[in-house]
RNA sequence: GCCAGCGUAGCUCAGCGGUAGAGCAGCGGUUUCGUAAACCGCAGGCCGUCGGUUCGAAUCCGACCGCUGGCUCCA
């Protein structure tokens, strides 16, 4: 399983991602100080360097607007200027409650710390209660930018009150920032939003409520190649694909405990003849309903059903985003039904499924999450060590480096994550595999053993891509909207200098589509040169430009997509190119 | 859901108390061109929705809907 080995992250120097944290950590402290000096009257959160920059949170008389930003950058520029060194002291908890008195947040803060000692750091006149470490001075700090300012409960918790956090990244050097900014700015471009809008793939609507997504022919293009590949692999595994409805009576939802465990993301009874219905959340039930119409033999295990079923889930509406947080989403979804000593081999099968799948979609780097028992949950704890034990164990043998992250399994059974990086190293929540040893039970689904006598089935819940929505999302910004062949909407787009290589231009799209290529003729009385640009936006992946010489040679001239301009060729040599690359799969 | 910001033509945006503007796209012409934007003209908006303040509201206030950045929560 080489290759679906998580590579981690880059293996930077120890001691300069130190160093980094201290200039951003004191970055957010000289923040801290501007903020004091423009609001005297502010109470303080706490303020800890992250993965890209820092925030520090404040409880502040009034809100924050982006032209207070300007104003803190240019105070943080003074006490920089000013070079005030840093300073540690340690101080009994006394000492500290004291010397917070006002600030109630620190006080909390405090009263958790372990130790009868606690450290602050002071530079010039301000004090911050703070493990540190710091950089020396103030004059130190060479590169920082303040970036937005956003709503944060404090500690995270919706009971306690909301503080006004203030985003800001730091580097080393102004080198390092410019280049993050850049990033940030090339990421902002790639945002599937905006390329859905310009590409014209999807839409939502607000008069057709949020979180709902409207697949355009571009689009839903695109997600029918990918969902045909998607079964035609599941077939090739050994898996048969079933199709379960939207909607079912609420006793069957009862009985699976989506009602007492994950009502709080389904949506209200629709009353039909007196019945209540729900619409489904998950699809696990109609699997089972379909297992069961049968007496099954240990024989026949297991039982690999797929189904790109659509599920709709109740997401509060600040949550939403585009095609990665969504109201209605078609998981691509299966359940396993086996025996207990198949369930490690099954899920294995399922995890390098999951990563051939995305290598496919051109992503090498993933991190594996490793979910154990949440407080809320259903079955047993012998049955969930037993769970997670098979599930630590197939990692193992795939050689797969993870993390656990406890606590963050579903209701019913812990479950593997993968979170696929993209090309600017960003990570999407992606495939997940989880097993239920409680939807077995509730439903009493069963097998006959060769011992002649009912077991239990064990099931394993699975996406490979996640949903087709949240995917497509992620794939959009990996490719930047510039799909691989296989992918692209357009493959080639036809390109006629002049009106009177029309016929030319029709004979040429003509052929090429004989052969399945995706093709479109650029038919307008424009110049050439709009064209070309027309088709550059639209990213596609091949232009044909035909005039006078290529009409009379009978050869095409390929231009790609990233100005690249291949001399011209015989349709027949361009016609194989495209198959083989299509048929690859591969970018160009 | 919570905090903050934002909803103006199909798209991107300007206007921010005196009655609506640009570029692109669209439509009609002219142009027939060699690797990222030819030219001229026309048309296009209850300024998100509802209510309030005002002689007068796109502009000020409120509610709702939606979007954006976060928080919390997730495929």
């Amino acid at each position: 399983m080489k290759g679906c080995v998580v590579p981690g992250r880059k293996i930077e120097d120890a001691q300069k991602a130190e160093q980094r944290e201290g200039t951003r950590h004191s970055a957010a402290h000289i923040m801290a100080e501007a903020v004091l000096s423009l609001f005297p009257e502010a109470k303080f959160g706490i303020g800890p360097a992250t993965a890209d920059g820092f925030y520090y949170d404040f409880d502040l008389p009034r809100a924050l607007t982006p032209e207070d930003l300007a104003t803190i950058e240019t105070k943080m520029h003074e006490s920089i200027a000013s070079n005030h060194p840093f300073f540690r002291e340690e101080v009994s908890k006394d000492a500290a409650r004291e010397m917070f008195s006002a600030q109630p947040y620190k006080l909390e803060l405090i009263d958790e710390l372990p130790d009868d000692t606690v450290t602050v750091y002071r530079h010039g006149s301000f004090v911050d209660l703070c493990r540190g470490p710091h950089v020396t001075s103030t004059g130190e700090i060479k590169a920082f930018k303040l970036l937005s300012i956003a709503g944060a409960y404090w500690r995270g918790d919706e009971q306690r009150p909301m503080l006004q956090r203030i985003y800001g990244t730091a580097f080393d050097t102004a080198e390092e920032l410019e280049s993050h900014l850049e990033k940030l700015d090339e990421a902002a471009k790639r945002d599937h939003r905006k390329l859905g809008k310009s590409l014209d793939l999807f839409s939502i609507h607000d008069e057709a409520g949020a979180g709902l997504v409207y697949w355009h022919p571009k689009g839903a293009l695109i997600r029918n190649i990918i969902e045909d590949f998607w079964k035609s692999e599941h077939f090739k595994r050994g898996y048969d694909i079933i199709h379960t409805p939207h909607i079912a009576k609420i006793g069957l939802w009862q009985s699976s405990g989506h009602l007492e465990f994950y009502k709080d993301s389904m949506y209200p009874p629709i009353d039909i003849e007196g019945q209540n219905y729900l619409i489904k959340p998950m699809n696990c039930p109609g699997h089972i309903l379909i297992y069961k119409t049968q007496l099954r033999s240990y024989r026949q295990l297991p039982l690999r059903w797929a189904e790109l079923g659509t599920v709709y889930r109740w997401e509060r509406s600040g949550v939403l985003h585009g095609l990665t947080r969504v109201r209605g989403f078609t998981q691509d979804d299966a359940h396993i039904f086996c025996r207990p000593d198949q369930l490690e081999d099954e899920v294995v099968g399922v995890v390098e499924f999951a990563c051939f799948m995305l290598r496919i979609f051109g992503f090498d780097e993933y991190d594996v999450m490793l979910s154990t028992r949440p407080e809320k949950y259903a079955g047993t704890i012998e049955v969930w060590d037993q769970a997670t034990d098979t599930l630590k164990r197939a990692l193992e043998r795939l050689h797969i480096d993870y993390e656990i992250d406890p606590g963050e399994g579903v209701f019913y059974g812990p479950k593997i994550d993968i979170s696929l990086r993209d090309s600017l190293g960003r990570t999407w929540q992606g495939p997940t595999t989880q097993v239920d040893f409680n939807l077995p039970e509730r439903f009493d689904v069963n097998y006959i053993g060769d011992d002649g006598l009912e077991h239990r089935v064990v099931m394993i819940h699975r996406t490979v891509l996640g949903s087709m929505e949240r995917f497509l999302g992620c794939l959009i910004e990996h490719y930047g909207g510039a799909f691989p062949p296989w992918l692209a909407p357009i493959q080639v787009e036809v390109i006629p200098i002049a009106d009177q290589h029309l016929d030319y231009a029709h004979k040429v799209a003509l052929e090429l589509e004989s052969e399945g290529i995706r093709v479109e003729t650029d038919e307008r009385s424009e110049r050439m040169n709009l064209k070309i640009r027309d088709a550059q936006l639209r990213k596609v992946p091949y232009m044909l430009i035909v005039g006078n010489e290529e009409e009379a040679s009978s050869t095409v001239s390929v231009r790609l997509r990233n100005g690249e301009n291949l001399k011209s060729q015989s349709l027949s040599q361009f016609k194989s190119l495209v198959k083989v690359i299509v048929e690859s799969k591969k970018n160009v």
